[in-house]
DNA sequence: TACCTGTGAATAACAACGTTATGGGAGGAC
DNA sequence: GTCCTCCCATAACGTTGTTATTCACAGGTA
């Protein structure tokens, strides 16, 4: 489990066929993966999609379960410091980046997007998130439920319920990005300083955290590598 | 503008599409709305589509600015009161209610949704909220920022830029609703009280209002109809 | 009344999609 | 060698969005 062909020596076909879906996906939106075309792609014929996945609806579960494992590979390399507030907002951070690089699979992962295969077997919104990619999902989201656990832990924000507060943040940082990729924000840049930051520390402080405290916070993680991402523990 | 068939006095061909199609939505999802069933449902044939509206993406789009347009609506029923936080925890309890009355009509507005309509010609994510659909969203938009500029004046809370303070509300109710729509949160009622709720609260904490205040202003919107909704100024 | 014009709708066809049935060919087991 | 078992290519079927063609009918003019 986990991102493409990384036990596989030689690509298999299906294989490359789930990395030329995850990579159309993202490079021409949902409506391109269609069954023929991918096939075409790796240069097999379209049975191919039948043969390992069952289906178009199956091999986008796949598509869907891949993005998951990718997103909790990526919050994963999140570092954890002595400073839990500034760990809370470089796992923000992480989040909406990977969300911005990849906005459909971002999408698709969260059951937002409905692709072509419109003769799929009438969905269910609320088991949408297919059960394969349940586990992976859970997986992305307990991050930011130790995240949260051990900002409370340190003092700094009050959380009796981490699930109930990690849910909160969720909820914050799912509906910007979502919002910032449809483009309601404009040009680069404005959205995540005039929203996404002031949106963060307001509730950090409505959770007890001093407005003052997490702005040190937050700079410490911009100082560590530009780019905010503090690859390792020590600063590199 | 507005509502389907509000102007003409007798159902036009293209008034009961419209309708049929916004209904169908609802009922079976966004892969549902397919030309031939949807003209088939009000007793026409396929080129009704294409007579009245030039094809099913303008159709969709259509559908789109009906959805705006009632969410608009629905937000203006909502009073003001001298109460300015009371109003705005209204409006999020509004806001709530529409999406949740009508989630595949609210993700297919926030264009998070692909219908379909696979022969789609490469919609742009940035620019995929349709033109026309623009100015109904921005009419849904401001009447937070209204709420916001108000809840600004009256001194609850400090919001130099009240286009940015609505943005971060924004962004925490589409998040969590989005969320609570794909069922993340369990059975009905717990994701309100649990996560809705206290975001919200520790949102306007972070804002600059108190706890108390906070809470004291929740407390009359339930007050005023049970429903959690005050249909007209005064209390009832 | 007779005639022209234009709009709207039905019929039929076309390309493309997801899917399924059929058949062939490569690689191991005995 | 012979058989068995997967994979995969080919071809077909039903359905989709779309377009071309044709027809019907309402309204104005002589």
């Amino acid at each position: 489990m986990g991102v493409v062909s990384e036990t596989t020596r030689q690509s298999t076909v299906r294989d490359r066929l789930l990395a030329a879906a995850v990579e159309k996906l993202e490079a021409s939106g949902p409506e391109a993966l269609q069954a023929r075309p991918l096939a075409a792609d790796i240069g097999a014929s379209t049975m191919a999609v039948y043969t390992h996945f069952g289906g178009m609806p199956q091999l986008l579960d796949e598509v869907t379960r891949e993005g998951f494992a990718r997103f909790d590979a990526e919050l994963a390399r999140v570092p954890r410091s002595d400073d839990t507030i500034a760990d809370l907002l470089a796992l923000g951070i992480a989040y909406r980046q990977f969300a911005l690089d990849n906005p459909q699979l971002y999408r698709l992962m969260f059951g937002l997007t409905t692709p072509g295969t419109r003769r799929a077997k009438e969905r269910d919104l609320t088991t949408e998130g297919s059960p394969t990619s349940v586990s992976e999902g859970i997986s992305a989201f307990n991050h930011l439920v130790d995240a949260v656990t051990r900002a409370a832990e340190s003092g700094r924000i009050q959380a009796e319920d981490p699930v109930a507060v990690a849910g909160q943040i969720w909820s914050a940082a799912h509906g910007y990005v979502l919002l910032e990729i449809t483009g309601v924000f404009g040009h680069e840049g404005h959205g995540l300083v005039r929203t996404l930051q002031p949106l963060i520390i307001n509730l950090l402080v409505g959770l007890g955290d001093t407005r003052e405290g997490i702005e040190a916070s937050l700079a410490t993680v911009f100082d560590a590598g530009g780019a905010a991402r503090r690859r390792s523990p020590e600063r590199r």
